[in-house]
DNA sequence: CTGAAAGCGCTTACAG
DNA sequence: CTGAAAGCGCTTACAG
């Protein structure tokens, strides 16, 4: 007699479902699994069994025979500690999910980042995810891409034949910028963030276009160039609010500029949103966090992490099945979500 | 002969390094694992095989056989988005480490949560974690405890028959409260955190135990009462920069209310840190997102959540083989992290 | 102290 | 369309 006794009494394997539903277990793993080549009837009767006995497949096994021990790295550098938070999230979510294991690595200037590399490879990684900046930078791309490790870049400028999961952060700056001239807005500042940042470019590029559309254009001293640090948006935010005919709107390429912007123009007596209209982009913790809530473009970081992961998943398993795949750009929906920080220019 | 071709070829097994070593795969597992029953000399072997083939163990092959399908459920309500992040990621990591898979719901009121917890329990959890504030909840913790469920409480103050992970807040305030005192200030003002948290109450008794020992105290009106959010700080640090006779120093109950804090201070004109040394208490992202970066604790919260995870896959194998084990109340250390929003008193 | 056997839960590859 | 067999990587429980 098996030993049940230290058995978890809750513990439903595939194989309490395939005997409860009188098949083997095979055909239970195809029903669950979704293969359609499972007849009308067994496969109901499986799906009924699943209900019942609320099964749950356990991952751990799972993954041993199909992902094998897949091994995810992600490498960054410099990162806004609460968007890598956030992706990082997605990112073991996902990985746990589909039983990989994920090492991260933190690097600084180029030489540390192929050190980091090393040690990445090394631990034994099927492929390596790189955050932004990092997936902004073409030499990390070609000497990883040169050493055959699949990459994955979340967020940036699609490169050809590295997969990449993103935003349309075009579209979304043009959406916003919709919503401020919506709301009435005709004198509208506008941080930018780090040139140097794909994101950062793109936003000011659709931002600039969505008013020309519209027959508008701002006076130069109404671009101001920020970093995406809080402490950047503080002296941009200054520079726009000491203009004599400053914005009613402040559009900032990111929340934690925007965060900035709101203390500078509270420091200044200018009430928002009465007096001044202040907008970021991402949506990351601190948006909630202001008083008032920021009006922000809501990027799905922690779903960009999972599907970073799923990208990677799907290429390990090519490779090692001997296939090769065409590299995947995926984009992401953002969200204009309105808070308290927005309203129709007086 | 085996079909090794769409194998990986870096995949290096348990079984590679015991044939490298000479030894028995079991051997091999024993020195990895640490298991002190193993001859010097095979010890050594091992080791340099694991050395030598870059060994990592796959997490899924293990968790198999030990844990078995550990589920873990996180039952959470009305958090710091930053907070939960950074617990969520240990969380996370940890049970990425050890195999057990994750569930997470959120609740709201006392309704909601009886139905969170149904959800998990479903879902077949094996246990619960509860971060702030529902680690606060006596209501919670017994309804828990009624149904046989293992529980682990983040934070909190420690309840008997509940195993918990936290920091020593009271040492932690005390910490930062001697902090001030050295850089002379003797004005200092105290923005409290919500009064229902335990974490609240003992940073607030600590600041005000340490003063007395030093033959200080405060004026009643340099104490306010605030929620631990940024617009609870806002309202609490307008009340302190308002009096005639102002303090110097501002020590806030968490991070969130010191970025308020100094937003304000920024509006009064009051130069941080020449004229005004601000404070916080957790150090989440937003402490050095701002400007000056804050002066703070730091709780580490990701390795509270990794803990807690450690602590509730004991608890579970325990019972499962049958055992009882004691609650055990983990106090993780704290740091006192200067930065630039605090400066001597002038 | 060391090892041969068995099995964790699942799915791949093969056979019908 | 369905199933019996084998094995993913590891460790538990047993034997010596």
């Amino acid at each position: 007699m098996p030993k049940r006794e230290s058995q978890k009494p809750g513990a439903v394997t595939i194989l309490d479902v395939a005997k409860h539903a009188g098949v083997s277990p095979m055909t239970a793993s195809r029903v669950i699994n979704g293969n359609p080549r499972v007849g009308q009837d067994l496969r109901e009767r499986v799906q009924a069994s699943v209900q019942t006995l609320r099964y749950r497949p356990n991952l751990a096994g799972r993954s041993l025979r199909t992902t094998g021990s897949a091994r995810i790295g992600v490498l960054y550098s410099n990162p806004s500690a609460a968007y890598l938070n956030e992706l990082m999230l997605g990112i073991l979510e996902q990985s746990s999910l589909s039983g990989a294991q994920v090492l991260v690595e933190k690097c600084g200037g180029i030489a540390s980042q192929r050190a980091a590399t090393q040690r990445l490879l090394e631990a034994g990684v099927d492929g390596i995810i790189l955050p932004p900046p990092l997936c902004d930078s073409p030499q990390t791309l070609r000497e990883l891409d040169e050493r055959g490790i699949p990459v994955v870049a979340v967020a940036g400028a699609p490169v050809a034949g590295v997969s990449s999961v993103r935003i349309d952060d075009y579209q979304g700056s043009r959406a916003m910028t919709l919503y401020l001239l919506e709301l009435g807005h005709t004198r509208i500042g506008f941080i930018q963030g780090d040139p140097s940042h794909t994101s950062a470019q793109l936003r000011r590029q659709a931002f600039l276009d969505t008013l020309a559309e519209s027959g508008l254009r701002m006076p130069e001293e109404y671009m101001v160039v920020g970093m995406f640090t809080y402490r950047s948006g503080l002296t941009a935010a200054r520079q726009l609010l000491d203009l004599e005919r400053r914005p009613t709107a402040i559009f900032c390429s990111n929340d934690d500029m925007a965060a900035a912007a709101m203390a500078v123009a509270h420091g200044a007596g200018v009430r928002i949103p009465d007096a001044l209209t202040v907008v970021g982009f991402d949506d990351t913790p601190v948006a909630t966090t202001l008083w008032p809530e920021l009006t922000t473009i809501r990027q799905p970081v922690t779903a960009l992490g999972k599907n970073a992961v799923a990208l990677m998943l799907e290429e390990i398993r090519a490779r090692r099945s001997g296939r090769r795949r065409e590299a995947t750009h995926q984009v992401m929906k953002h969200t204009l979500i309105k808070r308290q920080s927005s309203a129709a220019a007086s």
